[in-house]
This record gives structure tokens, sequence and C-alpha cells, in this order.
DNA sequence: TATGAATGAGGGTTCATTCAT
DNA sequence: TATGAATGAACCCTCATTCAT
């Protein structure tokens, strides 16, 4: 034990060159899909051999495993946990907690450096059954989270909507994760716009 | 003989083998994706050889594109088309035919037999650009519709909303469409359920 | 036997559209290459399916040795045949007929209209080794035809030449049939031209 | 080891493989044609896996493209630039360039050991168009090295022969590229005797 | 005769992965 | 670590041929 944390200081692999592989084979899988990506292609735009490649990733599912894995830390460092950290002594923090869900994991999913989001909501598929659970036990537990919110909410304003927090967290979850599908950045509509209304949709209707 | 000049009084020319086809592959491309399924996985369904195969369909991109023009099709007969022919006059007709185009559009990804529709909000990638612009086409013109239903809404009931009907189109499609990614038939959430939850939503918001 | 003449008078198989076949598969193989051209590209130029052309051939390679055996006999009939009926009793007949042959060579080389001769000079692979064996014994059999004829005007003429009739006839039929290879007819050169050119060459040498 | 590092000085870079690859292909096309030799064939000649082959070469079109371009560096590389290097200023200087290079060129289409020149002037069909035409850009450069050297003889001795430059370029490539459809190396005619009677051909004619 | 559906073998090519160096 | 060569399985697709109708 000693002896390794001296003999050898840096026993685990180094962390930058995964980062990186992760981070170009995120743009890659994202612009052309992942089953339409080759492991040359990976290399090649790293400047890597094919070989060299698997000198840090065991294969190719492991990489987008690590991408997916990435992309589920990401949103609960940034979505979760800073809404945690909301204080919630306050009369209208809870409120003021969804509010700011809705408004982080819209930038989480417009971030356009974060590709490993979009990769997480679209390559289900490909992912061994073992691995996919995993993530998918992530991805419920966000959820989860983003419904015991709403129910929170709900019973802060003594809401006598019909509406249920599990139906409200899919469909909530579901138009901020659909944004992937058609946004483009340079179009008429801002992020900070989509924002707005989102919340406006979700708190108010949308025709009311 | 007699019989069967009876029974089956003339041979018309066999469009049924390429809908066979069209749905055996859809449930495959449904439940592997489609790059991880092999027209031998298709012919080997069908009890086909590969090539037998390819008498009826050119390649297996044509498949996806028959797949998702089927797959808009459906959506326009059962939704867009039965939504048009409500009655315009009587004085809540308008907002009925929101109601109904949320029911019918949520009903449409649930039917268990319409493998194509799943198919065709998923695979974008796959398809070659020439195709894809066709398909994606129709899907913005489906949203246009949606956007013009409910900017009468708005119109009829006087709302003084900020939400705009185009960013209400992307919300309300987004949530119904992400049902495919986690909606269990077999789970405690129904069908007519998840309508009535949509809709109040989307009419009122999920906390009011 | 009389049974058969009177009951059934056109026992053997209409001569027309094997003709037609060979015709239009003899302009295939000419434009694309034997193995590029597929009996599915034959029987779409003749607007016939590709079971209907089985009726007629019973392979692909029946049809190619068929063209190639039309081809030599389109060579024998307008070269052999008509060079043997000119009058041997004349003075110069023998010289005659070497130049005649020269001619009658390059234009059935040159006639545009017989695309079997291109293809009897190229396609020799694919050909099976009986049925090339049968070909090659009718082009060896020219050569022979021709070596004579030289080695006639050779000795008509008292000629002290080195060159020996063989060696002869295979440079004369390689410089025409190479003509396939180069020969454009909107170019330049016209075909008399090309005949005069080349009998020069052959009788004088091409510096004299 | 110590044997090795003085046996092997260096290991280096191996432009070797794609020598071999393309030597054994070569030979393969000639045998059988480009066409009915399969990728799988040439593997199987190197004791390589089809995989391994394509480490080498993008594709079976690209092996005969170098194949060809190979033949054109050996016809330029053993004719024209020996033939260039023949003095000039010696009195029959010229004459003497058109009897070698009628020498070398026979014997490049009679060497055995190459037998890329066969493929070069039979494969002319499967190449693609923008490869064949680089290929058909040196052949005819070729054709009009011999034509200039035509003209020159001709010019030399002051010939008065009606035979233009360019048709005697045709007829003397022809004769000797079409060597190769009959010629058999255990015949009768030796490659040398081939060359005094073809050189006798076109500088005297073949009756004279 | 003619058709259209079907077959089965094989085509060229790709690709994740392995391994000696 | 990194490379380049190699593998072997699989992929999409083509094609000559057959056969029931």
């Amino acid at each position: 034990m000693l002896r390794d944390a001296i003999a050898e200081p840096r026993q685990e692999p180094r962390q930058e060159p995964r980062q990186e592989i992760l981070r170009t084979a995120a743009r890659l899988f994202q612009q052309r899909g992942y089953d339409a990506t080759s492991m040359n292609d990976v290399a090649a735009a790293l400047k890597l051999s094919k070989g060299g490649l698997y000198h840090h990733f065991e294969s190719k599912d492991e990489i987008l495993f690590h991408i997916m894995s990435h992309a589920m830390q990401i949103t609960e460092d940034r979505v979760i946990n800073v809404v945690r950290r909301i204080d919630g002594a306050r009369v209208d923090a809870v409120e003021e907690r969804l509010r700011t869900l809705i408004r982080l994991h819209i930038q989480v999913v417009l971030s356009p450096e974060d590709r490993e989001i979009t990769v997480m909501l679209h390559e289900n598929h490909p992912l061994p059954p073992a691995l996919r659970r995993k993530i998918n036990a992530r991805k419920k537990d966000y959820v989860h989270f983003v419904e015991n919110l709403i129910a929170e909410v709900q019973r802060k304003r003594g809401s006598k909507s019909p509406v249920t927090p599990r139906a409200a967290a899919f469909a909530l979850v579901g138009m901020i994760n659909w944004i992937y599908q058609w946004y483009k950045p340079d179009g008429s509509l801002t992020g900070e716009a989509l924002v707005q209304q989102y919340t406006d949709i979700f708190f108010r209707g949308a025709v009311g």
C-alpha cells in the first residue's frame, strides 16, 4: 500500500486522454450516430491509431457507456445539485426550485459543448443490457426527483389539479429532452426565450 | 378447383408482400434498432431468403423510408384528417379540435400495432439526406398544423398568454413523442389516463 | 416423323427472337463488358422478364457463345468467302485477294452494326473452356487462311523477304483487330483511309 | 539477436507488401480475368485474410489501377526512356531508335514476369472512368511518342511513303500489343525471331 | 412463351477487436 | 503507450438460375 503510493505515484491511467477521447467520440456519435461512427473515425479524429484507442478503452461499448455516464453526471451536477442547494426556508423556495430546474435542464440540453447529453438521450439501443440498466436507473432517479419536486410545489400551492406529479414529470422531461430533435441555435428562438415559454406552459398551460 | 374459383375470385397484383415486409421490418427496427437489424434478420423473420427480400425493395434504406412514410401517413390519417373533419361551426369546436388532436396523437404513439411510429420518431440518422428531407418536411407540416390549431384556440379564448403557438406546439409534440421512450403498456398508467393528464397539463399547466 | 411434320409444323424455336436477343446482348456486352452486364440488363433492354430470357437461351454463357459464333460467321461470310470467290486465273488475282481481305477485315471490325465482332475479340476469359476451344479453332482457321494467302502472294511475287507467312499473318490480324481499341468513328481518320494506310504498311512497310 | 542486428540493419517502412499484393493480383487477373478474380482469391493466394488485404488497398479498383499504372511505368522505363537515351548524333540513330523501340516493346509484352502488361492491355472496362482516363492519357502519350519517332525516321530517310505516322503508329502498337492474344512461349517462334519478323514487316512490308 | 417470385452462392467492403513490435 | 498489420465475422447487395403459375 504504502509502497505503491511511493514507488508508483501514478498507477491509475492518466485521465486527460480519456476525457479527450470521450469528448471527441461524443461529438462524432452526435453528428453521425453511434452505429455510423467507426472506431477508425474516432481514432482518426484524435490523430491516434486504432490500436492506440484501445489502450484507453476496452471497447466501443465502454466509450458509449462513459459518455452516457458523463452526461448523467453533468445533469446531476448542473441541475439536481444546484436545485438542491436552493434554500428551502424561503416561502417560495419550492417553486423557485422547479423553475430553476426547468431553466437548468433546458440549458444543459442546449449547451453546445455538451455533446454527450444528446448521445445519452438518443443512443439507447446500442448499449449492452447490463450497462443500459445502469444508465436507465439514473434516468429514472432524475424523473423521480422531478416528480417529487412537482409534488412539493403542488402541495405548497394547495393545488387541486388532477394532474399527477408522475405524469407531469414525464411531460416536462419529455418536452425538454425532445428539444434536441428540432432546436437550431441559429433560429429565431433564443435559449432564454425557450426557458420562459416552457416555464409558462408548464406552470400555466399553453392556452390560458 | 371450383372451390378456389369461388373462394379466391381473382389474384389481384399482390401489394401484400411489400406490406408484410414493412410490418416485419418495422417491428425488428423498433426492437433492435435499425443499424442493429440486418437484412438477414428481416429476411429470416419473413422466412425469406435475403435475395428474395431484394425482389421487393431495392435497399435497406428504401425499407426504412417506406416505414417512415407510412408512419407519417398514419399520423396524417388518424390525427390531422380526423381533426380537420370536426365541425368548425360549433362554438367550442376549435378547442375540441385541439383536445382531439392530443388524444389521437397519443393514441397513435401508444398503438402497439403501429411499430413504424416509433421507428419514425427515433431513426433519423440512418436515412440518406434526400429521403430524410422528405420525411422532415412532413414532420414540419405536422408541427405547423399543431401550431395553427393552438393559435386558433388562443384567439377564440381571447388568451393573453405570453406563450407563442410555436413554442407550445413544440412542447406538446415533444411531450407526446417522448412517450415512446418510457411508456410501458403493462404499467399503472393507462393510455386514457395519459390522455387526460397531458391534456390538463397542456391546457391548464401542471401545478395550477 | 410424318406426324410431326404435319401436326407441329414449327417444332424448332422461332429464330427471330433469338436473333434480337443476341443483337441486344452483343450491344450491351460491347458497351459495358460481359461481366458487368447482368441478365437483368439484357432482359430489361429487351423489355422482357428475366424468366422470359431463359426460354430462349439456357445460360449467359450460351448467349456469349452464340454472339461469338455469329461474329465468326460474319467474318467467314464477309471476308473469307468473298475473298475465295475472287477468280484465281487472273494474273494478279492472288495479290488482289490479299488486298481485299485487308479491306474487308477492316470493314468488319469497323462496322458499327456488328457489335459481336468486338465482343468476340475481347471477351475470351468468360467463355467456358469447351466453348472457348470451339471459337479458338475458328479463329485459328482464320489466321491460317491469312497465312496461306500471304504465302501465295510471296510465291507469286517471287519474294525473297525473310518474313514468314505465319508472323505476317499474326501481325496483320493483330494490327487490324486492335483497331477496336482506339478507333473513333467521328475522328479524322475515315475507314477508307485506314484501309489504304494499313494496306500500304503491310505491303511496303511504314517508312519505305 | 546479434545476428539479427547485423543481418537486418533496419526494418525500413515496408512498401513490399503492396508490391507483393500487386504482383499476385496481376498474376490472377491475367490468368482468370479481373472480374472473375475475387478479392477472396487474391487474399487466399497471399495467405492473407480478405480484411488484411484492405489494410493495404482501399478497393479492388485501386489494385487494378496500380497494376495498370505500374504497367505503364514499366513501358515508359523500359521502352521510351531507353530509346530516348540513344545518341541522336550518329547518322542512323533515328532509325536505330525505332528498331530498338520495336524490340523493347515486344520484349515487354513477352516478359513473363510482367503480368501487369497484359492486364493493362486487356482490362479497360472495369476501371472507373476517372482512373481510366488517367491510364488512357498515358497510353495516348505512348502512341504519340511512337508516331513522332516514325515521322522522324520518314524524314531522315526522305521517305515518299503515303503512310501517315499516325496510322503507322497505331498499326505498330496494335500488332505488338495483340501478341498477348496468341503468343505461346513454348511455341516454335522465339521472342527474338518475333522481333526480327515484326521489324522487317514494319520497315519493308510483309511481302516485299 | 412469358412472368414474377424466389433461391443460394458469392460479390466487395466494413469494422470491432487483437497483437507483435 | 502507441503503431500498423491482421483477423474473422458480418454487412448490404448482386446475380445467374429455377420454377410455379
